[in-house]
DNA sequence: CATGAATGAGTCTTCATTCAT
DNA sequence: AATGAATGAAGACTCATTCAT
């Protein structure tokens, strides 16, 4: 019984792990659900058997990959004591969920980009509460006097797109160079870049009063 | 002649504009021709007489869309004296190009999710321009002491990424607070909000020495 | 299994035999998919699922039909004896050939007609061997004194073409009697004409000395 | 005015042997009424001005290559003393006919193969004619003691397919040894081949008594 | 659960033909 | 006569989804 409801688990996580790498590499439409059993190894008819269509796999991929990241991302900031140890919780948090789900990009962007009409209500609640706690953080820091006065969704927005820009556009980086030849200087990825820690800094030079 | 060259080229007009609202909303991949044709009033026939398959099609609306954008901030950067102003001529002019289109947030952050596969090296040279703008404004402000030594790169990012964002986040947005009533608070464009001179704020914040 | 295995077979046969029908009769631009699909009364997909594209489908017929016609024809020859014999196992292996399969000449005109551009190389030597063999019992014959000398290359085609003629032509010649009327004579069918014997007769007496 | 019908004729010669070279190419259904018009450097519409559509277009086609074939045959014929010096008129004047339309053979096989749909009636009697002459040819032979009893019929298509196949096939055979190798033998046209005597030789030998 | 075959509704693309000028 | 644009009806090929075993 185990050994079958342990097959059962793997399959289906074949199928999310195969489903979550083509949905981020040519987007819901782009993917091919023959693609998709193919790299998960696993007869096309068992992913509607277990799962569901099309929309449902995506779906399904969706909760698993935005999953709890709020709460997550909560309970780090709950950790910190100053609204600067928050603001940098908040920043860590969120680049660790996307470093742990290097999918998570270009599915947001592409989401984004159609306007969201496929984000599942779970996952959208799951993105507001995000901009609930940046905007927490933000406050609190300013009502201290500690920050200054600030947009949340703004500053939100750009780190959000300033880390899914940096983690996706590295093949159009890359492209340019060879086309252009080692001298691309400024677009080629600075030697030893910390990203992480270029957009903590951006963020808090931005932020912190004085 | 001039009555059928006005014809052709209103013909082709047509098709452009549709294509780049259709690949705006949905893709490449979630384009369909006949939408394309039905919606530019154009026989579809006459979209591969006039400019070939959907991938030439696409093409041409990215060219047309990011066409000299590079040039352009190029200028109104030189016409700036300042450091200071330089970044503002640069925040302004990339602004100004994604208002002026509005198609191109999605299509950019789509073709980023795809690793910039479709991008014509027209355009992929445009972008690396770009970066190659900011990098030299950044730069310049560094060594006459106004900046402090920032990442162009990121910076650059960070601010694409924003625009983006926030030019397509509206609909989940909208969506959420449906979704939640109107107490929704920070998710909401906060009333009045102008994003441009905030993104403005912030950067500057974060560059500016002291 | 077997019966899954069994109801392929099937599919894949009545594909076949219906391509091979269809293309004998318009060739292969004149053949279209849906009508294959249609009389080998099996889903279009089902085409593309099991054999491939047109070419491809056009490549499969090829091969059955052509398939092992030389090395047949080179049993028959080898089975006889004095070059005379051999002779006419060459020409009524040849015809057996052409009686089996009805869609042959047809399709072997198109192909020439089009200079052999689709001709697998499978095929290509196949025919390619059946003029070798030829030329050896025509060597042979030769050789032994009982031949007189001619090339073989030549012979072959005058029994290929005029085989091919005969079996195609009959609709084109029928037309013309009913364009005439029955006195039409000589481009009639002569009644009880045995085709075979004749063009055994015409080549005998062409090729055996005195 | 003069000029203005010369450069008719002009545009229409152009069309006409656009299209037989086409037609003998690629067949009916493969050529491509744009193709012609641009290698006759005239206006696709002009081809439906001065002749039609393309059907009508194939049959004038045919009308001109098929032509006065009988007739000129038929002079020939009847240019010759003896049954022997006819049988060759008749060879003769068939070749040359051939080797003055190299587009002959290649349309006459596929309109064969095609069960002769398209084949207009004043050429379906071109060809009966050819026929008829052929047996007035064999028969005077026959009841002058000269030739041995032959069905005119078959004689005939032999020499019609020997020839088509023959001018037909050089591709084919020319791919062949590249894909072999030069030791090909007897498949490469064998040098100095005088295919029109050697037809002759066969004929002949078949035909006369003794 | 698992498999491979089957289905039907698209989706892109081509092409003969016609129209307006 | 001549031109280039326009049209509509196919035609090849694909793909999500379902079925039978």
């Amino acid at each position: 019984m185990t050994a079958k409801e342990n097959r059962k688990k793997e399959t289906i996580r074949r199928i999310l792990d195969a489903s979550a790498k083509i949905f981020a590499e040519v987007g819901f439409e782009g993917a091919r659900v023959d693609e998709i059993a193919k790299r998960a190894r696993v007869n096309k008819a068992m992913i509607y058997y277990h799962i569901g269509d099309k929309k449902a796999l995506y779906t399904e991929v969706l909760l698993e990959i935005f999953g709890d990241a709020a709460s997550r991302m909560a309970d780090n900031i709950a950790g910190a004591d100053t609204p600067l140890e928050k603001m940098k919780a908040y920043l860590r948090s969120f680049t660790e969920t996307l470093l742990k789900h290097p999918h998570l990009p270009p599915i947001m962007m592409r989401e984004m980009a159609d306007g969201g009409q496929n984000l599942p209500e779970v996952v959208a609640k799951e993105l507001a509460t995000i901009v609930g706690l940046v905007h927490a953080v933000v406050t609190d820091g300013y009502q201290k006097g500690i920050f200054v006065k600030v947009e949340p969704l703004v500053l939100h927005l750009m780190v959000v797109g300033g880390v899914s820009y940096f983690k996706t556009s590295g093949p159009a980086r890359r492209k340019y160079y060879e086309m252009i030849g080692e001298t691309a200087g400024s677009i080629k990825d600075p030697k030893g870049l910390d990203f992480k820690s270029e957009i903590e800094n951006i963020i808090l030079r931005a932020v912190l009063k004085q």
